[in-house]
DNA sequence: AATGGAGCCAACCGCGGTTGC
DNA sequence: CGCAACCGCGGTTGGCTCCAT
């Protein structure tokens, strides 16, 4: 036999938390702690309800140091790197922000945070209407505005040097952001961070590049296209955006993702970008989730989920035919098609 | 002032992994 | 070992508030 139940579900009150019940729960976990069993704890405490819900209560509302209000742009700068990373895994995200809980986070990403990222595609008139198709346009030979406040908030540049026209490759290689980091950054490992930026290249091809420092840009050596993966070489390179409404991508643009590569880089996946230097990986699980993207359907099925796979059966995984600048290896670029 | 839509967020739901019996 | 409950998580929902019309 197993347990007993955990409650009398008929018996067991639903909806928000009053503040007498707030006020028993405090107070009871402030004096006998949770005992490790949310399932008892409620009749200890006197509550009709769920151990469930008392958990979520005290874990997103009533214990100590829990930070409420607005997000700082370090903050956002986390979630960020961190999504693009390892994707909705708000728990873990939240354990790296003191004082956050996952749904905060969770809350924050789906109703602000995503938003905000996409207002990195505006355009000139600022509008909030999406920008025409890609990649043909009256604006294919001119990149689109990002957003100013966005753009120095993430990448740490100065409003004074912004150039709402990123051309790509630009000079935002110089700065210093750190927009995106690595796996191992977060999850204990060698600090490696990378950048971030959206323009267009120079066949007018719209992207987002992910580079570090020292990355090489593309005019460096006049070599544009040789580090440019079209959808067709890659089997499982083909992104799609997430739909996000008004002045998001419509879902089915797709991502390119052209991953950096030498000897030491391997194929990655949805929304990882791995370095280039020898790779100590200290979480395998994670690494195991990046890869398997492309073996599932999608990475993030659910409506949170900024970039996921479109598995293409169709193609047959065989990189053998792109055309890889050894001197570019640290280069990351995402394109929208 | 009334109303409807959008945004926000606390709370619920359901699932998968873990654990106790 | 298998079943059932617990636990924690991510996704979703419903109600409240704000704001534009």
């Amino acid at each position: 036999m197993g347990r007993a139940p955990c409650c009398d579900k008929a018996n067991v009150k639903k909806g928000p938390w009053s503040p007498e019940e707030d006020s028993k729960l405090k107070d009871y976990i402030e004096k006998f702690g949770t005992g490790g069993n949310w399932i008892a704890l409620p009749q200890k405490a006197g509550l009709k309800r769920c151990g469930k819900s008392c958990r979520l209560r005290w874990l997103n509302y009533l214990r100590p140091n829990i930070k409420h209000g607005e997000f700082s742009d370090e903050e956002d700068r986390i979630i960020c790197s961190m999504f693009a990373s390892i994707g909705s895994r708000w728990s873990i995200i939240a354990a790296q922000l003191p004082g956050r809980t996952d749904n905060d986070i969770k809350n924050y990403w789906n109703t602000k945070l995503k938003k905000k990222l996409m207002g990195l595609v505006n355009l000139p008139n600022n509008s909030q209407r999406k920008p025409p198709p890609f990649p043909s346009s009256s604006h294919q030979n001119q990149p689109y505005p990002i957003s100013q406040p966005l753009l120095s908030s993430l990448y740490n540049t100065s409003v004074s040097s912004f150039d709402p026209y990123v051309s790509f490759p630009s000079n935002y290689y110089s700065s210093n952001p750190s927009l995106f980091h690595t796996q191992e950054n977060f999850l204990g490992g060698n600090y490696s961070s990378m950048q971030c930026y959206y323009g267009k290249d120079q066949n007018s091809n719209n992207v987002l590049m992910f580079g570090n420092e020292g990355s090489c840009t593309s005019s460096d050596n006049g070599s544009s296209n040789n580090n440019h993966i079209k959808q067709e070489d890659m089997g499982c390179s083909a992104f799609q955006s997430y739909n996000l409404g008004n002045g998001g991508f419509e879902e089915n643009e797709n991502f390119m993702l052209n991953y950096g590569s030498s000897s030491t880089s391997t194929t990655g996946c949805c929304g990882y970008f791995e370095e280039t230097s020898p790779l100590d990986y200290v979480v395998e699980d994670v690494k195991q989730l990046i890869s398997n993207c492309g073996t599932s359907n999608n990475y993030n099925n659910g409506s949170n989920s900024f970039f996921f796979f479109n598995n293409n059966n169709n193609n047959n995984n065989n990189n053998s035919n792109i055309n890889i600048d050894e001197n570019k290896t640290q280069e990351k670029v995402m394109y929208f098609y």
